[in-house]
DNA sequence: ATATTTGTTACCCTAAAAGAAACAATTCCG
DNA sequence: CGGAATTGTTTCTTTTAGGGTAACAAATAT
């Protein structure tokens, strides 16, 4: 498993860690149990949520990370942008073949496209608060 | 430029190609000059869309690819699945650890989002058709 | 038959991302 | 003050998905 991103996946494992519940404050160690990764990856995605915003965290002796607000005020959004996670689809590049109209006004288009396809995808995962998650997880056990 | 998959905006770009209009029929090596990708990746993809039924191939001498169909009955949800392109997202695997609630009920919940988030994201590409795409090309030239 | 094209396979190369370790910066606590 | 523990950041290695390319089989027009 690698040469995708997961990131985004990842940072929501690690959201709902903090916001579940057993304890309010974790350790980058505690959180790399529960994901299985290790401690310097998780730590290196819990900077990225930090800078955000969205977790605080403590340096030094008994440092730990809490989530920086209430689970219902987080969204799936805040997340993925935390974590700057790939779009939902890539576009090739290319030099543009001068002779070939398709070739020329593609990348025009297809960026058009692919901003609009974002913009919606984008919209959906504001629908959905980390509440929402840590509430499923509670069903699904 | 790689580690990504480019294929679903390389396909999209086949199909512009196809119905543009300047022929009705092209070889792989007329539409890999317009991509810029050698002829042999523009087959491989070729052939999803022709096993998909939006494009007929003819082999042997003179062969060529056309639209199986109208441009404004094709939507990029139709291209989109018949390269088997990668979801929106990605989700990391790792073995549950059995002792944290989060971990063991991670799996179900992300498997839940996912499809949710990927359902609407398949509904918006089926409001583009190929002829919008074209549409839009000859628009940006 | 021959030439030309699609269809398919196989292999190599590259780049993205995860894994891991090291170390600096910080802070608690005795 | 000094040591221990934790986050923050960098660096390097390893893995792997996917594009680049070539080769060749299958098909078909001429």
């Amino acid at each position: 498993m690698s040469a995708n991103n997961t990131q985004f996946s990842i940072a929501i494992h690690l959201m709902a860690g903090l916001g579940y519940g057993v304890r309010a404050d974790l350790t980058s160690t505690d959180l790399a149990g529960s994901v299985n990764a290790c401690p310097s990856f998780v730590r290196r995605i819990l900077s990225k949520l930090s800078k955000a915003g969205l977790v605080r965290t403590m340096r030094g002796k008994s440092g730990t990370c809490q989530l920086a607000r209430a689970a219902g005020d987080i969204t799936l959004l805040d997340i993925y942008e935390a974590v700057d996670a790939p779009k939902v689809f890539a576009v090739h590049s290319y030099p543009a073949q001068n002779l070939c109209p398709v070739s020329c006004g593609f990348k025009h288009m297809i960026d058009k496209v692919l901003e609009n396809v974002q913009l919606s995808f984008e919209e959906t995962l504001t629908k959905t608060t980390l509440a929402d998650v840590i509430e499923e997880i509670k069903k699904g056990t």
